[in-house]
RNA sequence: GCCGGGGUGGCGGAAUUGGUAGACGCGCCGGAUUCAAAAUCCGGUUCCCUUGCGGGAGUGGGAGUUCGAUUCUCCCCCUCGGCACCA
């Protein structure tokens, strides 16, 4: 093997030339085609940071590889890219920068695009989607439009973080500690008007479909489930002498007995009339709307509570029952009202002990009530006519119970919440509403839309928005009577564009309508690929969205995602990589030093795809110094063998055999785990291995040459999606014209793949005592007698009687003495 | 706190259906090549004992099922993601 004249790799001009080459035969650009498969691959689309960061490269390379590994399969591939380009951080850069949003945001994607063709990912450009353009997010107000005319919208109050010194509302991100980012002022929880979508008509289908959807990893579809989070319980009306009747929802009625306080939201109207004649509930309450709102905070804080004066009626024992205003109550949850039994749930019991209420047992299961609650069911006890009940048998006599007096129902409950799509703020797609004195809130006719953001704006430091203070912008008329009236200045969450991107990518100069008939061409997505982070709001928020288009009737199919692949995050010092923390990788450098085939090809060998990637910049060497070696491999061949194709001998010698096994094994393993498996990380190393097996092979003759030519040609072909710029280049070194990228895959040669002796393990006592090397059509019983004759068996078995003999075949003996 | 992941050599990771733990790569050690270096090539590399042959231990910790467990069950610890206005 010689090395003289070598010629050395330069990453840099290698893919240029192959770019160019693709750019002219516009090879990623597709149309549907009916003689074809489709496949429709797609990465989440990013946020316009900045630059790329490393989960971003992960995450398109991963797609990158489906997509062409399909395309090399025959189908017809779609793999589009674009930019969710609304959102906060534009704001925040504005304010920093003095820039308009606009004009960062589009820097921002000029850049990023650049750097994307500069990895030479095989998009299809002419179907970019840039979500802040008006021909985009006109459709989405289009929709909200038909959904407010058929119901599916609404407005409500709703909390929000309130900063009481720059006057603005803060998303939970920018409240630090109970305070607001900027001014440091304590943020208060403060109720204003909002706009929500009914996804909550839709949970019983989002629930059901899951069990339908194969292609999702069981771990999403189960965050989905608790998410969704059915339960099937009784609404209960507990008569407050003073108040009225307070409705309570509970899935444990079987407890009933055990009830001996209840306990209100503090936003609960019972809550607020209590209040008004009682100071310390007011100072309690006012502490209340000063805690955080979001779940978390909730559920870790310490439980505090205040009786409220008021004593509601136990419907069954006619007791008085104290009711109390309780911070851990969610007004948004059920009623916003409990029933507390401290003796089977663990919260009330907490509390109980804390306010000394009294904790009675009325479920015998195991358990220690001096102890913690006992939350598992059981028989009924201290319940009067219902002791000796089961869990069920309770449920149904207590509902049976209550609904023949009119003050109890079965009630399906849901965890989930109506979708609150209003935001306070700028960059944001305008919500299509004009509110008018007479007529109320009306959604902007169709022929009025889109209603433009306007992109020249100023910023101030506090941060609010700029078209709440531009009358050019909200005044206007009403569409309907015609008189003086306002817009909505608030626009919608960025969540409302990334719900249907996906579809609008099938069509995106499409004018006449939000989607054309190729959307059901191309629709659902094959395989979906993005972080694990969006496991339940952006996956669940398109699932909802993708219903609501087929009942609109502008798709046919019943989910958005076929496939679905959770990339683990790309951490950098044990976190997520994200520009706040300022903790990113640059993936810039490492193209400019190494070349995109070697970024690449690291980014998929350094770990499966799901798992998180603790970054580190050692190991990219090892990719650049692999394909440096493949690349002197394959020259040196073709200095040795020429570029002529090479006929097979039909009588293969052992060597040749042994490495016609490996170059077929490989196509074997790297199929699997490339269409079916995604462990990329494997696929890269069996390619390693092979060019191993390949480069320690000794030619001596033409037979040779042979077997190394199908070889490396099988390598390239395989290798094409990681690094598909030197596996261009190299197919032309070994005398192809055309487009290795077009190309099929390798096939798997069933014959080579025979073998007739294989390797197996001997056990004594479970632990390895020898190998031995069987033809492979040996009986078992012959086995037994190869491996109980080794030498070091024989020593370990040392003359003890042999209880036991297991073989399993091709793998393992193990004898048991 | 709740829901869902993850934990294997010095490091990233492999072991696909309960069957040889550590593939592949990084790093490190030794050698070849070179005036020298880089690059490249060859060999070694879980830990402990042993010149070697070989032996013992070992997949976060503890228990269990099994002829056999990184893999299954139970308990615990650590860590990452999500928790509805970050995207």
């Amino acid at each position: 093997m010689s090395n003289d004249n070598r010629i050395p790799y330069d990453p840099r001009q290698v893919e240029m030339e192959a770019q160019k080459l693709w750019d002219e035969n516009k090879i990623f650009e597709v149309q549907p085609d009916q003689n074809k498969e489709k496949y429709y691959c797609l990465s989440m689309f990013p946020y316009p940071s900045g630059k790329l960061h490393m989960g971003h490269v992960r995450n398109y390379t991963l797609s990158e590889i489906i997509a062409r590994y399909h395309k090399m399969r025959g189908k017809n591939v779609l793999h589009p890219i674009g930019y969710d380009a609304f959102g906060m951080p534009a704001e925040n850069a504005a304010i920093k920068n003095k820039t308009a949003p606009a004009k960062w945001t589009y820097a921002n994607m000029e850049e990023m695009s650049a750097q994307l063709k500069r990895l030479g990912f095989a998009y299809d450009w002419s179907r970019e989607i840039k979500t802040c353009q008006p021909d985009y997010y006109r459709w989405e107000q289009w929709l909200f439009v038909r959904l407010f005319k058929e119901g599916l919208v609404y407005r409500k109050d709703a909390v929000v973080n309130w900063d009481p010194v720059d006057q603005t509302v803060l998303a939970n991100e920018q409240v630090i500690d109970g305070k607001g980012w900027r001014s440091g002022a304590e943020v208060i929880r403060k109720t204003i008007p909002q706009w929500f979508l009914k996804i909550t008509d839709y949970a019983e289908e989002l629930l059901a479909s899951l069990d339908n959807m194969p292609g999702w990893p069981d771990s999403v579809k189960t965050m989905q489930r608790n998410w969704i989070g059915k339960s099937k319980g009784l609404e209960l009306d507990f008569e407050v002498s003073g108040f009225g009747a307070v409705s309570i929802y509970t899935t444990r009625p079987d407890t009933l007995y055990g009830v001996s306080y209840m306990a209100v939201a503090p936003e609960h109207p019972l809550a607020i009339q209590a209040a008004l004649n009682n100071e310390s509930l007011t100072a309690f309450l006012k502490q209340c709307s000063k805690e955080q709102s979001n779940e978390a905070a909730m559920a870790t804080m310490e439980k505090k509570g205040m009786y409220s004066g008021f004593d509601a009626v136990h419907p069954l024992t006619n007791q008085k029952v104290p009711v109390w205003v309780a911070n851990f109550v969610l007004m948004t949850y059920g009623t916003g009202a409990v029933m507390a039994v401290p003796g089977h749930d663990q919260r009330d019991y907490e509390f109980a002990q804390k306010y000394d209420l009294p904790i009675t047992q009325v479920i015998d299961a195991e358990g220690d009530l001096s102890q913690s609650a006992i939350v598992e069911k059981g028989i009924l006890i201290n319940s009067a006519d219902y002791d000796g009940l089961d869990f069920q048998g309770a449920f149904n006599a207590m509902a049976a119970h209550f609904e023949a007096q009119g003050t109890g129902r079965v009630q399906i409950n849901y965890r989930l919440r109506d979708w609150g799509v209003s935001r306070q703020r700028y960059w944001g797609c305008p919500i299509p509403i004009i509110y008018c004195d007479d007529c109320g809130a009306v959604p902007v006719p169709e022929d009025q839309l889109p209603v433009v953001l306007p992109e020249d704006v100023a910023f101030d430091e506090t941060g609010g928005s700029p078209i709440k203070k531009d009358p050019g912008f909200y005044q206007t008329t009403c569409p309907k009577c015609g008189k003086e009236a306002t817009r909505e200045t608030d626009t919608f969450d960025t969540f409302m564009e990334s719900s249907w991107y996906y579809a609008r990518y099938t069509c995106p100069n499409f004018n006449e309508g939000m989607l054309s008939e190729e959307a059901d061409y191309w629709l659902p997505v094959d395989q979906y690929i993005g972080g694990i982070e969006h496991a339940i709001l952006h996956l669940l928020y398109a699932r909802f969205f993708h219903k609501v288009l087929r009942d609109q009737g502008l798709v046919k199919s019943d989910e958005p995602f076929n496939n679905l692949l959770t990339q683990g995050m790309v951490l950098k010092d044990g976190a997520k990589m994200s520009k706040s923390k300022g903790n990113t990788v640059d993936p810039q450098a490492l193209i400019d030093r190494y070349g995109a085939d070697t970024v690449r090809l690291f980014s998929m060998f350094a770990a499966p795809p799901e798992q998180s990637l603790e970054w580190s910049d050692e190991g990219v060497e090892g990719a650049s110094r692999y394909l440096n070696r493949l690349w002197n491999q394959i020259h040196s061949f073709v200095a040795r063998a020429g570029t002529d194709i090479l006929v097979l001998p039909k009588n293969l010698n052992k060597e040749q055999k042994s490495l016609r096994l490996k170059v077929h094994q490989t196509i074997e393993k790297v199929t699997l785990d490339i269409g079916e498996r995604h462990t990329f990380n494997t696929a890269i190393a069996a390619m390693m291995e092979l060019t191993n097996a390949l480069q320690k092979y000794n030619d001596t003759e033409i037979s040779d040459l042979a077997v190394l030519q199908e070889g490396w040609q099988s390598l390239l072909l395989m290798i094409s999606p990681f690094a598909p710029h030197m596996a261009q280049s190299l197919w032309q070194s070994m005398g192809h014209n055309d487009l290795l990228c077009e190309k099929t895959w390798p096939e798997i040669d069933k014959t080579a793949l025979v073998q007739d002796e294989i390797d197996m393990a001997v056990q004594v006592n479970g632990k390895l005592r020898a190998t031995i090397t069987v033809a492979v059509n040996m009986s078992q019983n012959e086995v037994e007698g190869v491996a109980l004759a080794d030498a070091n068996v024989q020593k370990f078995i040392d003359g003890k009687p042999i209880r036991k003999v297991i073989v399993v075949p091709k793998k393992i003996v193990n004898v048991v003495v």
